[in-house]
DNA sequence: CTGTTAGCGCCTTCAG
DNA sequence: CTGAAGGCGCTAACAG
């Protein structure tokens, strides 16, 4: 199957009547070069519909000119912006992106290694639970990034305000006269889990209300966490007002388990998420989240890696989160929130 | 930054005594080699932790063992199945994932020549508008199939059930007793719009009703798209009591808009949607919809692309569609429809 | 079965 | 500013 490349630097060489070289450094503006000449070059570029072999190219100068990204196997609608925005940086920066999904148990690991085979020059990691010298291990000498996980070294990980928005998702529900609160958090050991349950118990603490462990449910961030620790509250039989869910996919789950029991969002329960995903502004009802800018923060990993493998100092923005507030919460209406039926 | 690899298939010969032909054969499996040598080189792999750059491999065979993904722009969680699927694929075969979105007007062509650089092996295009021609000519000789987007030659796109599917939904709202029916189709010059228009159609013609034009309005399959054109409907004046909309992502707009308006579901209109998302079954109501092996979509690319890129016959299955009735859908109620404030 | 020898297509010193 | 020459790391003939 060894096909030859149609057209290559030497026919075009040939064609302009310069040498390979000369080609080269026109196509690159790796060097000045004569007007004649690389008009001449430009010219057979068009005519012979000449496509440089970036594999050639990658080989020769040891730069890939791509960036490896490391997804969770999950299938979740949360990670196309952030696909998008390490897609949309990397095009800027005519870089590639090469897309690998950590499976089973060694995924993550595995992912990286493929990508490592390829020569990326950065590594993405979103999701995912490796530790930081694992990590270190399979990627060797070239940076990586984690988004949305956990990891050691705060320089190496895009951060945003989970504390700040969790605590404004709380101080919301507190406002509008909530008092027993519920919160579906994500994994504890994971800092997207961790702090936004810290966000939350500062904001009860803030409003003079003490932290109810049994009103802490810790799951997974999907929706079928969201689910099964909505049903296991409800069958606690603790009462409560508002349940702030880590993620809008629990959260969207959440209500459906409490309409499931006749419970009216927000009549009944007030309900509020975290992400901002596309179809919070589209659910029934609309449910009040915490916006978190996720496509930016692919960008940023992005910009990061590329500034760490060029030798500068990379930029680590912090990011900000807000509260969007819909129609998903009221104000409590006493005698109607949920009582154990025990 | 031309950074030498640490240890290569030299170094690995010389450790392993042998000379890198063999090892390469033996990493390969590509011709037999004596046990001992065999593993003396697996040894000497160990030993040097040696990883193949696949880069320089490439090159050699003339093989990229990547395959392109080009996707729309828009950022949805509708793909994420699909790549997931595709990528799955190539895992199995251990073939990597090159991914590029069509940015701007001529991006889809852009992210094709982006690829084709890459020398991929071959190309899945989901979604997008480009034709036959205008693929054929930017794909050279690499194989590529469609997904999800129109394609005359039939042999390149993955089909799927999209006019029974459509049936199912409008026979389904027919035997519930619906008669007005709005369809909110996506653009007819998609397949995926057209066919399900058809079925929508076909569907209402067995059933001996008519089709009215004013009941159908072609949009996008986005969000967006679904919002504007129920609200549209809603404002033309037209009573009807069921709608069908042809993505889920509209599905869900529409609902909204009608519970904007003040209306129930499915008490006072059914709505049915199409893909059955991850969302479907966690709407409010749970949403009756057509499924759709998305996933396995992506897998049937990524096996056709295989097949011909080895010279074999590929395959090309045809994917079925099946209801899945859930909560939005409901008998009409006599006198309760929509009907025009005018 | 195995080693030797050429490249794959491009880039990058190194002279000029 | 430009051409010649030598790899990058690996694989694919070709002889043994």
């Amino acid at each position: 199957m060894r096909r030859k490349q149609a057209v290559t630097v030497y026919d075009i060489a040939l064609e302009a009547g310069v040498s390979p070289a000369t080609v080269s450094r026109v196509l690159r503006g790796t060097s000045p070069v004569a007007h004649q000449k690389r008009a001449a070059v430009l010219a057979a570029v068009q005519a012979l519909n000449y496509r440089p072999n970036l594999m050639a190219r990658d080989l020769a100068s040891g730069d890939s000119h791509t960036v490896g990204l490391v997804l969770p196997d999950t299938v979740s609608s949360f990670w196309g912006p952030m696909v998008k925005g390490v897609e949309a940086a990397l095009r800027a920066h005519d870089y590639h992106l090469l897309m690998a999904s950590a499976e089973g148990s060694d995924g993550e690991q595995r992912a990286i290694e493929l990508l490592m085979n390829h020569h990326v020059d950065g590594l993405v990691i979103a999701g995912g639970t490796l530790g930081d010298d694992v990590l270190m291990a399979a990627a060797g000498d070239v940076p990586f990034v984690g988004v949305c996980r956990g990891l050691r070294h705060a320089e190496w990980r895009i951060e945003v305000g989970n504390r700040e928005g969790a605590r404004l998702a709380t101080q919301h529900l507190l406002d509008l006269g909530h008092t027993e609160i519920v919160h579906l958090a994500g994994p504890f050991d994971h800092p997207d889990g961790d702090e936004r349950r810290q966000g939350y118990a500062e904001a009860l603490a803030a409003a003079g209300i003490s932290y109810d462990p049994s009103l802490v449910i810790e799951t997974d961030f999907k929706i079928s966490g969201g689910k099964d620790a909505m049903n296991r509250v409800l069958d606690g039989g603790r009462a409560f007002t508002a349940v702030f869910a880590a993620t809008d996919q629990m959260a969207m789950a959440a209500i459906l388990a409490l309409r499931t029991r006749g419970l009216a969002i927000p009549g009944d329960v007030s309900v509020v998420g975290f992400d901002d995903e596309a179809f919070a502004a589209y659910c029934c009802p609309p449910l009040t989240t915490v916006q978190q800018p996720i496509f930016e923060m692919g960008q940023a990993a992005v910009e990061n890696l590329l500034a760490r493998h060029r030798g500068q100092t990379p930029t680590l923005p912090r990011f900000a989160t807000s509260l969007v507030v819909r129609e998903s919460t009221a104000p409590p209406s006493r005698g109607r929130a949920f009582q154990s039926r025990a």
